[in-house]
DNA sequence: GGGATACAGATTGTATACAAAAAATGAGTG
DNA sequence: CACTCATTTTTTGTATACAATCTGTATCCC
């Protein structure tokens, strides 16, 4: 019926894959707004699938704390408070900042090239003033950074502290003011890591999240 | 109005939630042992409910770790790896030693007494040398650390990390020879709290990491 | 004997049916 | 008119049914 799920037949995807897929994006770009009820049966009509992967999508969301249960009256879209995203932000600068650490000792010189093409290609994507592209090669960006600690628990948690993060971000990035901040800090965080100075990288990294912070609960003033 | 009702319907938990709980423990327990398929026809006999609470139980051990899935032949018990553990450890420390600063800061008288307390009992347990005993109080002693820093968001993933290592921590527990020692790290990481010191506090807390990491790394070499 | 193949059983993936609870509605009463 | 209580509707929670497919085994052919 609705072949938009089933896409690629070459490799197979469980429908609740798909589904709690498509339901984080909606939830992470604001589609599904906070506080929004999710109704089990209203979904499955419109991803054109049963209630069973929708529930199981919704399990899976809910231990990623984007949605927030309610004994028998169901799952809505988990409402962000500013002291729940202080938190959120707390646990992720130290782990931001370990990640660095960790990258100035174990990143490789292919990943270091990476790293400064993904440096530029930022820098480029800032110039088209496109905050969909800007906000993914800045998502590109510090991947390429936590990827190189090889923690694989690392590199899960701070995606999902991340993506936490994703709706207010993206208004944040809109803001032109805050871009040669972003490319200045950018640049700080890669010089950092050139040297394989610890210090300086949590320094630049500790900055860069302080900096996000400032700039997310100020626009949360509004 | 209706507070008091809602709190006695409070202590209603869906099937799911319970199996999950049981799977859970099963695993950190090593009831279940890793590589261990999880069947959900076998599960939802040996538990007396159907496949559908099994399933979604299942769908949270797995965004949990606890359990991998492989398309269409289902769950099986994560197999933890030494390279697993060490970035369990990596990642728990940085949260621990951010634990152990931000208690610094926000610890409480009151949570200052009963940790004082925590400490008197674990030493007690000590001496009583039931090993199910000692975990517990020393699970109680972290737990009082955590939560005075007032973050829930690192509340979660502090316990989240502490439970994928209980099993082990449980054999290292069971040696005597590091009962001392773990008394000691527990008075120094106490008067670092009580002089509001935070290096101080960050160094115990590090070091009580690195130490627990060698007794599990050298166990798990037999 | 070795290997391909077809069939049977087991197991997951998905849909649907049924039960129980909560929310909404509405009638009756003070 | 407000308020309560019963009834209906909606929605979740749980169980079961059905479909797809993977695994193992036995058989047949070379």
């Amino acid at each position: 019926m609705d072949d938009r799920l089933q896409a690629n037949m070459d490799e197979y995807l469980p429908l609740r894959d798909v589904v709690f897929k498509t339901l984080r994006q909606e939830i992470l770009l604001g589609d599904l707004k906070p506080g929004e009820r999710l109704m089990e049966i209203h979904l499955a009509n419109k991803l054109g699938v049963s209630r069973t992967p929708i529930r199981e999508a919704i399990r899976k969301l809910e231990l990623e704390g984007l949605v927030t249960m309610i004994p028998r009256r169901g799952a809505e879209v988990a409402q962000i408070t500013v002291k729940n995203l202080q938190d959120v932000l707390e646990v992720r600068k130290a782990l931001d900042v370990l990640s660095a650490e960790l990258a100035c000792d174990r990143i490789t010189e292919e990943q270091m090239t990476e790293l400064r093409e993904a440096c530029q290609h930022f820098e480029h994507m800032i110039q088209t003033k496109d905050s969909t592209k800007i906000a993914k090669a800045d998502v590109d960006l510090h991947d390429i950074i936590t990827k190189s600690t090889g923690n694989d628990k690392l590199i899960l948690m701070v995606n999902n502290l991340s993506e936490q993060m994703y709706r207010y971000r993206y208004e944040h990035i809109k803001d032109p003011s805050s871009h040669e901040r972003l490319i200045a800090e950018h640049q700080k965080i890669l010089s950092a890591l050139e040297n394989r100075d610890k210090e300086a990288a949590a320094n630049a990294v500790g900055e860069h999240i302080d900096n996000q912070e400032k700039a997310i609960m100020q626009q949360l003033r509004e």
